[in-house]
DNA sequence: GCGTTGGCAGAAAGCGTTTTCTGCACAACG
DNA sequence: CGTTGTGCAGAAAACGCTTTCTGCCAACGC
């Protein structure tokens, strides 16, 4: 006979009446209030634990007006980047006792604004990731999101600091090392066009070209994962270039795979460069030189931020920006003789 | 002055103030109830609009009883199998309009108890991903974690799915791949201890060498991630095997990586083969044999089990069972000529 | 014409907590 | 001895929603 309650899960009732108390009192136990008799604490402990009472924390969030939960947004879950963020942001977060809802829009960026604003309600906060919409949109929900993080975008909105990465410096200082060994024929595999760390990376392109009138750089249009770089074979070929800026680590891996398949060498033949440098850069054959982003440290950032956020609505967070490292490994060396373009 | 209650968020109160109603009317023309008539449906819906109403979910989910949402535990987040299986999971309860809480518990088993029961009373439902906890533990707490799939591991307590991947199956394919490559000298890098698919590998080995008494295994300790496989290149060489059984995709990597760093030619001087067919191994160098796990799939599979409990408490599901299958790419060839051991 | 039904909206009772407010008992003080 | 204070537990309100129950009014049938 210990399930009293209709529902059929023990409440705070149960434990109320079974150790002759009212439900304050249980509660003011449960939540360590010190205005309670000890030996009345004691037999509300007792019954609790005999009675194997766990407090409902929707009841809790109801009345608390918290959840102990952040939502986080990204745009596609099989992301390796984003996962880190998201592994980053949950253990960070995990530390402070809060949970983490997650919510993939699988890049359909109509559906960001819906997802966000449901996650948003459920929790205490949220991290939107590198969110597709535009920058109108953006603006327009962001202050009914607060408190919320931005990870890879900045908004015009008040209050709502952004994790940013310097993608454009990135691509700089892998076009100059690659233009130190050697290389003056580029090229550039792009990202998913409405992600706004590609545009970032193209403007870094365009300082690079303006610093180096004599560099020629290619743009070839591309996505975000492997296929895209084992397709894009021939277009790196017919490009002539000797030195390929892969918008990932991902088409990077992809794009050496094909070059291999066609039985070029890299870097014999062609170097390769990659971004993010995640942990499979260091295993691939050649190893990957990349632009070091340090990913999962983003996410714990996220957390730090969107928790001052959640304790003092006054802290104003600034955000902040990190700047990629250049990882250089095997995947790049000196340029070739020139080559012409394989084909015309 | 449009939010009118003390919390500063609108709430159904200021709906039925503005429409003229009462809470009720609102909450039934915002669930679609057609007792009502519709010139005030229209009234409601309006002020519902103009006020840019959105129901609180934590109040709803206590009144409902439910969160739409549920939860899931895995023991390591930066494994590419769990994620993969989060992102089935998360796909395919999206579809249902459900929502997922994660758990990482960083491969401490005491950890899992508590965040399993503290995601499953914010949760409809449950997903616990190869659990490390003893069987005893699992089953003592899997009725209180009810509706509840398991992933990669058993119990005996009564209604609670599981679906397990059939890795002693799998490795017996890979090894009878081995020896039918003229291989005799296997080698098996072992995963964590506490892993429940590890002990399927294991059992699988001995069901092998059963079946062939002339090929010898040697068992190595290892781990599951790439520093394991590239950290077992000295152990690997000293058992004197020619064909080798990794853990996973990843701990092959690691170790191809390391051979090829001591100048050995995969397949050329040693076969090394993985297990998951996570996306990399495609594209590796050389690509990798190993035994595809549709692990994504499980992911979804695990939702709908779930479900099925959510929805219907009667419903008896059995869980299921899945043959990996081998995937032979360029990582394993002929045996070549008897080697002797490198060292003693 | 009156009683009965049925449609539809409001009042109110939950859901399971926390927290304020109320009230009792006892001690201290004038 | 009466008054004020203090400590502590219970009653009740609040959190924001759903849903049952209640009640009003019109229509219908006899």
């Amino acid at each position: 006979m210990v399930r009293k309650s209709a529902s059929g899960r023990i409440g705070i009732a149960d434990v109320a009446v079974k150790a002759g108390v009212s439900h304050a009192t249980v509660s003011r136990v449960m939540n360590g209030n010190f205005t309670v008799d000890p030996e009345i604490a004691a037999r509300v402990r007792a019954a609790a634990v005999e009675l194997k009472y766990q407090p409902n924390p929707v009841g809790r969030s109801l009345a608390l007006g918290k959840t102990d939960t952040i939502g986080i947004v990204v745009p596609d879950l099989a992301n390796p980047t984003f996962q880190a963020i998201l592994r980053g942001l949950s253990r960070a977060a995990a530390q402070d006792g809060y949970r983490v809802l997650i919510a993939d829009s699988f890049e359909v960026s109509s559906e960001e604004t819906i997802l966000a604003g449901e996650a948003r309600r459920r929790c205490d906060g949220l991290v939107l990731c590198a969110p597709r919409m535009s920058d109108a949109e953006l603006e327009e929900i962001a202050p009914s999101l607060r408190p919320l993080v931005l990870i890879n975008r900045t908004t015009a909105a008040a209050g709502v600091p952004s994790l940013v990465v310097d993608y454009g410096q990135g691509v700089q200082d892998i076009a100059e090392h690659l233009v130190e060994l050697g290389h003056t024929r580029l090229a550039f595999l792009a990202g998913p066009p409405r992600s706004a760390s590609n545009n970032l990376r193209l403007q870094g392109l365009e300082a690079f070209k303006a610093a180096h009138p004599q560099v020629e750089v290619t743009m070839l249009e591309g996505g975000s994962d492997f296929d895209t770089g084992h397709g894009a074979v021939d277009a790196v070929l017919e490009s002539g270039a000797t030195g390929i800026l892969a918008f990932n680590d991902l088409v990077a891996m992809g794009l050496m795979s094909g070059l291999h398949e066609r039985g070029l060498d890299v870097p014999g033949d062609i170097s390769v460069t990659g971004f993010d440098d995640i942990p499979f850069a260091k295993y691939t054959t050649p190893t990957l030189t990349t632009a070091a982003v340090p990913i999962t440290e983003l996410g714990e950032q996220a957390w730090h931020q969107l928790r001052a956020l959640i304790r003092n609505e006054e802290s104003d967070a600034p955000g902040s920006r990190y700047q990629p490292k250049l990882e250089v490994r095997a995947s790049t060396g000196p340029a070739k003789a020139a080559r012409t373009a394989v084909h015309g």
